[in-house]
Parts: structure tokens; sequence; C-alpha cells
DNA sequence: CTTGCTCCTCAAGTTACTTGAGGATGTATG
DNA sequence: CATACATCCTCAAGTAACTTGAGGAGCAAG
């Protein structure tokens, strides 16, 4: 039943200096040691572990997931989570957008630069001009 | 024709302090100073900044950016700019698709969220079955 | 001549960790 | 039982790319 910080590195999904941290940080509170110091964690920390590991995933900070663990230890309500969620959703349609045009932008100036100087100079590469457009003024 | 780091921030996009940033990481070389001490730019500095900072924009690195403008300087030949282009427009694809499947999944956890218990208490909140989805075990 | 903007340098803070030093303990093998 | 190797501990510093702040000087306008 109790692991060692490795084991619940490896089950949540963290490596070992990452659960120590977020310990460090408070968004785990209170971890049992052994006689011998170290410490033991159970399922709910697990359980914690993971769900911070995906939120991280989902591109959420440390201060939306700690909002959200809130919520969950029942120190906020539920209305508070949507809220989170929905704040993060448009910062992420917002951001989707942006990749997409500049993945035009970037693909662009790859195939002009093929087209006219690959292995040549750089004083004929198109990518100076794409990426900076009349800076001189 | 010479510029305060001022009016060199405002023209390329900057800000004071990243302009003198990008100075000690040596991205700009030997800026001269007036009398007063005071940073002197001129139109090269501006362009060089003004690229900087759309590559910024773009996503590119630091590095990355220092390996275009040493293609720029003539220090290397221009199919190593076209080969960051292609690595970072890789890097951007991959981002991109991964934004959009997160998209949908946290579009998924507001509309369950919001039909289950918005002004409610944080038991029934089903963003956290959507987050860590069986994480004890 | 005083107010207020801009400039200077140097140091520390930011985010979310990772990496490393230096040392103790646990586990497997000879 | 001894030795090797993995794992654990704490504390400190490093990472990217800047931003913010302290403390002080210069310059232009009213």
């Amino acid at each position: 039943m109790a692991m060692s910080i490795g084991e619940a590195a490896r089950r949540s999904g963290n490596s070992v200096p990452t659960v120590r941290y977020y310990e460090d940080i408070g968004l785990l509170r209170s971890i049992d040691r052994g006689p011998n110091g170290r410490r033991l964690y159970g399922w709910p920390e697990i359980s914690r572990l993971s769900f911070i590991r995906r939120s991280r995933d989902l591109g959420l900070s440390i201060v939306e997931i700690r909002s959200l663990l809130e919520v969950s230890d029942g120190r906020s309500d539920c209305g508070d989570a949507q809220t989170v969620v929905l704040t993060h959703l448009a910062v992420v349609q917002q951001r989707r957008a942006e990749l997409q045009a500049l993945e035009a932008t970037l693909q662009t100036m790859a195939e002009r630069c093929g087209a006219t100087c690959v292995g040549g100079s750089s004083i004929a590469c198109t990518i100076f001009e794409d990426v900076s457009p009349g800076a001189s003024r």
C-alpha cells in the first residue's frame, strides 16, 4: 500500500524530483515518512499526482491546477473549476489559431528558400526578407 | 540617425530591458555610446532587432535565431537557415495537432461540468473524472 | 530650479522544473 | 557477511528568456 517516491513517480508519470517539487510548493500536503525518513505514498497521493500530471499535459499552469485542486478539496465550488477550464480553453483556441498562421508563414519561407538559394550564399536568402520585411524604417 | 535605446526599442517592437538583454547575450555587437555613456542605435541595429522580434513571434528560440543571424552575417550558408526553419516547422505542426486534441478535451470537460454541477459542490464535478480517470491504479 | 522622463548598472525574480553535490540507506549477489 | 549498485535524502544552483526593482545620473520643459 505504501509506496516509495520512485514508485509514486512511475505510477503517476512524473519524475522523482518533480514529485518532491510538488510537495515543496504545496500541491501535496503532509507526506508521511517511514522510520528511515523516506516518503511514503498511498493511493490518494498517486491519484493527486496523476491529476496534476494530466493537467500539466493539457497545458494548465500550476496556479490553475492549484485552483482546481481547491475545488477538489471542497474549498471552492465546481463553478470555479468550470471557469478555470473555460478560461484556459479560450487561451488554447487563440494559441492554436496563431500556430496555424505561423505554420503557413514558415512553410512559405522554407519553400522560397529552397527555390532560390540552398547551398548558396546568404545574400539572396529570402528568409530574411520574409522575417524582417522593411525593417529599416 | 542615431537613436536612443528607447526609440530603438519602440521601432523594433521590443522593450528597453530586452534590447539591453540581447546585447548582453551577444545577439547585437558593439553598440556605440554617446559622450554621456548612453547607447546609440542606427538602422542596421533596428533592422536586426526587428528581425529578432519577428523571429521570436514566430516561436524561434534564441539559439535558433542566433544561427539564422550567423547566416545573415555570412558566417554560414543559406541551407542552414532553411534547416532551422524546417525543423521549427515540424515542431509547430506537432504542437498544433496537440492543441487541437486538447481543445476538444477541454470543451467536453466544460460542457459536462456545466450540465451537472455549476454552483453545486465539487463532489459531483465531472472535471476530476475527465482529468484523472482511474488514477488510483 | 524643480519636476518628470529616460538612461545607466547590477541583482534578483519569474515558471516549472532539472541537474548536481554530498551523503545515508536498501537490496541483490558472491 | 561484505561489497556493489540502486534509491533515497537535503540543499543549492542551473535552465529559458526575459521582467522587475534598487539606486543613481542626465536632460528637457515650465
